[in-house]
DNA sequence: GTTCGTGCAAATCATTTGCAGATAG
DNA sequence: CTATCTGCAAATGATTTGCACGAAC
């Protein structure tokens, strides 16, 4: 469920360019090491996760929060919180698809799921083998009163 | 939206402690503290926010992050992460309604509310003038391999 | 009387900030 | 060339742990 579709290399490169063309972003080095990681596999990741696979290219960590950080307020990655240990990002930008996780509360597994209609998916989530299944959702927006302005990239 | 009934004084410590009993907590005085601000007040709750209503009657921040982790792991409250700083805590123990949160992405305003399907909402909100809206959504459960235990008391 | 819970101090982990040098456009 | 990033060091903020004392059942 929920696959992402398997892209080349140079595909993932191109991808990543756009992206942060598009959010006004400087493509350095650092900034395409780690969006080339998003777009390329399955996440979503924590920012340690991150920072090793880009140490390699000398990222430093405070570099990838920055980078993420930036990614966010442009709405190319979103943020998870799985309730343990530290928060993750996954890649939302051009060619993704909208989707939840289900997250094993023992062995943490994290799963992808395509469907997003809360009911239909316990019911399927029961027919999987799963038991005990919470869930948490949340709405962000603009308030009327805040306006309709620059902020959050989302419609 | 999602009014918590009101209860009194007496009635909010009845509920607390057959919370605890039936979790199999005992009922000191902390917990009962922390608790009966969760049951009698509008959340969700930092760990700050509730230190400071409990700290009057000498209870240690620790005590309340232990406090809020015996809960969590009884189903008595629930988690909210809302992006912004630290994570929060409701009730969501006898008597609370299941709901959901729309947080406003500039003044950061927590509105609570009933309805529990995702498009739906959505387009209420549009109606009720929020915009740029986005959602998250995450689901847990114990998965078929880890089997249905003593883990987390939902189903 | 045990077992479980608490306070206090201190450790750990996650995240942010300041600043001088490097680099994309 | 100039504004925007980055690395490194150090600060801050959130959460956890150790341990001896105190309270619930």
């Amino acid at each position: 469920m929920a696959h992402g579709k398997k892209h080349g290399k140079k595909e993932v490169e191109a991808i990543a360019i756009r992206c942060l063309k598009k959010a006004d972003l400087r493509a350095t080095k650092p900034r395409l090491a780690v969006l080339e990681i998003l777009i390329g596999s399955h996440g979503p990741f924590t920012m340690e996760e991150l920072h090793k696979k880009v140490e390699k290219d000398d990222v430093d960590l405070v570099t990838v929060y920055r980078c993420i950080a930036s990614f966010q307020e442009s709405g190319i990655v979103g943020r998870c919180d799985f309730g343990d240990g530290p928060v993750r990002f996954e890649y939302r930008g051009e060619g993704s698809e909208h989707h939840h996780h289900v997250v094993c509360t023992k062995c943490r597994k994290i799963q992808s799921f395509d469907y997003c209609l809360v009911d239909g998916i316990e019911k399927i989530l029961k027919k999987e083998g799963y038991s005990h299944i919470s869930h948490s959702l949340e709405f962000f927006g603009l308030c009327a009163k805040c306006g309709p302005d620059e902020h959050s990239p989302e419609s």
